[in-house]
DNA sequence: ATCATTGTTGACCAACTGGTCAAGATTTTT
DNA sequence: AAAAATCTTGACCAGTTGGTCAACAATGAT
């Protein structure tokens, strides 16, 4: 799931001695300051980051990081590369050969699952996407219009077999997909409004039921499945 | 619903000439710089938008624009209390004395449109909040705070009643907002992946439909209501 | 006509920011 | 040990940006 992601980076030798004594330390810095600016681009959007505050929040200085990503936007394609290839990971479980609920409902829970332990990079990504989608443009048009097409497919089979109610797959998708990074995106906006705590396992939980049992039942996949 | 807003700025005399000859210059040039200034903070985010884009867009020199709004955070401030207005102002057709699948309706009805007519507005919003609502803080945790909790009340009330099934009354807003404003902060994503063309008519139609079947037959208020 | 108020704008500046660079430190290879 | 490669960093620079200002124009009141 990484493995488009990372380097070649100098894998010669090094097979014999103690691991690595200091191939490890580019992964390790590169680790460490795209976690940094994974955060920092979350909070502030690409222009509001500064590789100043990226390098802060790293602890080291500003020219080190500049050794390891020359610009901001090599260090921003490399975490939007991430995020998606997450992204694709939970789009996996949304197979062909489950129904509905199942399927659906494992969809469902790994998405949410994400926006709990991954809501920087699901604001990078809505960021991206509101302001024109200017760096991930070439994401959208082909490997998720592909994702988003064959999926389609399967909810319209879903459909033509009476397995669930006749509505456009399209808009069922836009609706699991809002309304689970929801609680990534507007996170502080959810907290806010549970009084300033953020959301308990309980709640989490809750929410994760509550997303299922509406969608699912809003299709009327469960009618069908339940007797 | 503007009142709020307008400084008084000069309401002396002028009640005999024809109308507004010099009086008018100022909500006029106001009018302008905040319809430009709305797209461009839509676009580029606080930070990535400058005044020089907002003066061009509305074609005026930026020495002008800061004549009438002295910094660029006032300028935003501005523009976040029109569009909570705007909220509010939806936020009203969710009274008590409906029924859950009139209520619900007639709201998503309207935050739909809101999506397709002020897309712009919406995705600030979406902006602020998921960078950790820098400006608008106090607004969520006084108004949108007493309308949500109020609003929690009504739907507890539903549930109590057997209208709908028991659903954590807070889950159910967070899912119309999510679905709703994805059609407006998410519209890049959705143009590209129904071929690069904007949704027609007929489709927002089949959207505004689809959300409101899911939800309304998600949390079982059609069932009761249809006999 | 004259004055006061309001509106307009080119030129300017201080602060910030992405990125460079050269000198030096550290580690690996021979 | 010493050469080669990699890593580290303070100082620096050029471009951008929010905001100012002084001179000027237009309009309204007297």
């Amino acid at each position: 799931m990484d493995q488009i992601l990372k380097k070649p980076t100098r894998a010669k030798k090094s097979a014999r001695n103690k691991s690595a004594p200091k191939a490890g330390i580019r992964q390790k810095k590169e680790r460490l300051i795209l976690k940094a600016a994974e955060k920092v681009f979350s909070e502030f959007g690409f222009r509001g980051a500064t590789t100043q505050m990226i390098a802060d929040r790293a602890g080291i200085p500003k020219a080190n990081l500049h050794y390891y990503f020359p610009t901001k936007l090599v260090l921003y394609r490399k975490i939007i590369e991430e995020i998606f290839s997450i992204w694709l990971d939970a789009a996996q479980s949304f197979d062909e050969n489950s129904d509905p609920v199942e399927a659906l409902s494992r969809y469902i829970d790994k998405k949410m699952e994400i926006s709990r332990s991954h809501p920087f990079g699901s604001k990078i990504w809505a960021n991206e996407v509101m302001h024109g989608a200017p760096i991930i443009q070439d994401y959208l048009e082909t490997t998720l219009r592909q994702w988003t097409d064959s999926r389609m497919v399967i909810i319209q089979r879903w459909i033509d077999d009476g397995l669930i109610d006749p509505i456009d797959p399209r808009h069922l998708l836009y609706m699991i997909w809002a309304s689970t990074q929801h609680y990534a995106d507007f996170v502080h906006q959810i907290k806010t409004l549970n009084g300033g705590k953020k959301l308990s396992d309980t709640q989490w939980d809750n929410a994760r039921e509550d997303v299922k049992t509406i969608i699912l039942n809003g299709i009327g996949a469960t009618k069908r499945a339940d007797k």
